[in-house]
DNA sequence: CTGAAAGCGCTTACAG
DNA sequence: CTGAAAGCGCTTACAG
């Protein structure tokens, strides 16, 4: 590997300037910076950024991390709920890494978990962090609040001096599907919230929740099925929930990926969709649209969400200032699985 | 932060010794190390990798690198056909980071390429690369393979001094699914192969093929529809074919998400799936078995791609070594999307 | 505008 | 078994 040192010679130069030159200092000739660029291109030579990070006390890189809850799932690598966040992940990794950081999924400890996170990301000298926290309870986003490296969390309410978060309106998007489902008539709505420990979960039933109250019903408890956020969860509850009554005319999945579990548990029963039991879910994913029925479903902008959340935190890493949160609009996207609730 | 030199003079000893303790040395005495790691605890010591990494003149960070060739599909974030890599991605990082390795996406050049990839990565230090590489005619391709960086192929051929390929089998994978049909009675079989630009396309396509040519059958070059691997792209081809034909009894899509594309066509032309049409998709992605009707696939086994890939990559990287390739048998998963061909 | 020197926080022959 | 010293490849006050 060529260096510094080899380039400097051949321009004539010290190392110094070579470095004041490549970090475009106002505080070098025009001739010598000629020589210099020159010199650099015929040896092809790129500064070690390793070297770099040490001497300057900072880096450019920026740690990911995704906190959910159950250990166990993240070992199966079966992850359908999770969909919705692998495109935030690559939406995330485009937007870091097109602003010239590195992005940097820190290794575990030897017991496979990620023993103490906030050092692990301090001796590697990161920049920032981007965090997707599912799990509220996850001591690793307390550590990170606390901390001084600048975190922004994504669909947590995380907050403190170097830390702010971006997330989905949740609670008017569980409103939005209500109302939508009540001026199609429907009264009798199964509520699948996903997991209501995950704040998105509580969030959505609330939401929903509220939008019954608008109108002055009240959910009936029977009816919300409170489960994790598998595809599998949303089918095992339904079939539960087809075997009990089917006095219901909609269900509303915590997201598309247990709408699919729903879909499929009814045309296993022969269920039409939607003239029998509309089906409603939250996030759009670009599947949803191929599912049979086309499913109708309230809209996260994970690409706002993803940009936003890079952009705060280059924000906070390069101004020093910790931006406010942003709380995102959902959308409702009509398809095919929603109509007029049955006579 | 706390240094090691703060650490040596709590426990009373060099720097040299305290790294020589933590990097657990033979020659360190038993009882100095106790001082130290008393040292390290009551200080919270946890070393500069940055630092270690300049000095080591190695590191351990894994770089993970997909190349794919539409450089515009790739800002769309819509990725629909990537769900299956998605997924070997994360059993990647898990596999990488539980080796203790960092993983590392690299930032790209200002315009948005990724420049001089190669360079890149070595100005990081990078101790490695797993490469997922769709696109055969990206020139990373070559600049890997003809390099020293210790790289790990998956789904493309590359081999050199330093560089080895862990794939699925494609080729039988398409035999199996052609093998199948044909048991099932169909003859006039529809072969959408994905981009026959990739090597999986083109594999597939062939195997298919080679499963027909067993049989005493040649392929139909009117029911060879070869478009991208999008779901939308297998939609607009089932249509089309459905226009201008009807005539054939099942269709092999080239993957999953192309499968998915090919059921909604169908079920827009109310067309019965299986009795009058049957599918098969490649992958056997997690939400297969949840599409309407659950998909028959061959299923490629992406965890074990993901480890071999990892575990070859770290063998370069320690023993020095280039291990042989490795190309996984697929599997073929019946569900419901297949049936007799009709009388 | 430019160079000599110190420093970033480690590691690793080299002596002893 | 342990320390002093040099080195990894940069950057950055400090002088001039």
């Amino acid at each position: 590997m060529v260096t510094s040192e080899q380039v400097a010679k051949l321009a004539g130069v010290s190392r110094a300037t070579v470095s004041r030159a490549l970090n475009g200092s106002a505080n070098v000739s025009e001739e010598t910076r000629q020589r210099i660029l020159e010199a650099i291109a015929s040896l092809g030579y790129e500064p070690n950024v390793v070297a770099q990070n040490l001497a300057r006390q900072r880096s450019r890189v920026i740690a990911f991390a995704l906190f959910t809850d159950d250990q166990r799932k993240l070992m199966e690598f079966e992850q359908t709920q999770h969909y919705f966040y692998l495109g935030v992940i690559n939406a995330v990794e485009h937007a870091i890494t097109s602003a010239g950081y590195d992005l940097f999924f820190p290794a575990r400890a030897e017991d496979g978990s990620y023993g103490n996170y906030l050092r692990t990301l301090q001796s590697r000298r990161v920049a920032g962090v981007i965090a997707i926290s599912i799990a509220q309870s996850d001591p690793r986003i307390q550590a990170l609040v606390n901390s001084n490296l600048p975190t922004v969390f994504i669909d947590n309410m995380g907050q403190g001096k170097r830390a702010t978060y971006v997330k989905s309106d949740n609670l008017h998007g569980g409103r939005m599907a209500m109302e939508y489902l009540l001026q199609l008539g429907h009264r009798r709505i199964a509520i699948m919230p996903g997991n209501t420990a995950d704040l998105s979960g509580a969030e959505r039933l609330l939401g929903c929740q509220q939008g019954l109250a608008k109108a002055g019903l009240v959910a009936d408890p029977d009816l919300i099925c409170v489960s994790d956020w598998t595809t599998e969860d949303a089918y095992h509850a339904t079939i539960k929930l087809l075997k009990q009554r089917r006095d219901f005319t909609a269900i509303a999945a915590g997201s598309d990926m247990m709408a699919m579990g729903v879909l499929r548990a009814l045309h296993e029963y022969g269920i039409r969709i939607p003239e029998e039991v509309s089906v409603i879910g939250f996030d759009d994913l670009d599947i949803s649209r191929f599912m049979e029925p086309p499913l109708t479903t309230v809209r996260q902008d994970r690409l706002v969400m993803s940009q936003s959340a890079v952009q705060k935190l280059i924000t906070m890493i390069e101004e020093g200032e910790t931006p406010a949160s942003l709380t995102i609009p959902m959308q409702l996207v009509v398809r095919a699985s929603t109509g007029p609730a049955p006579a």
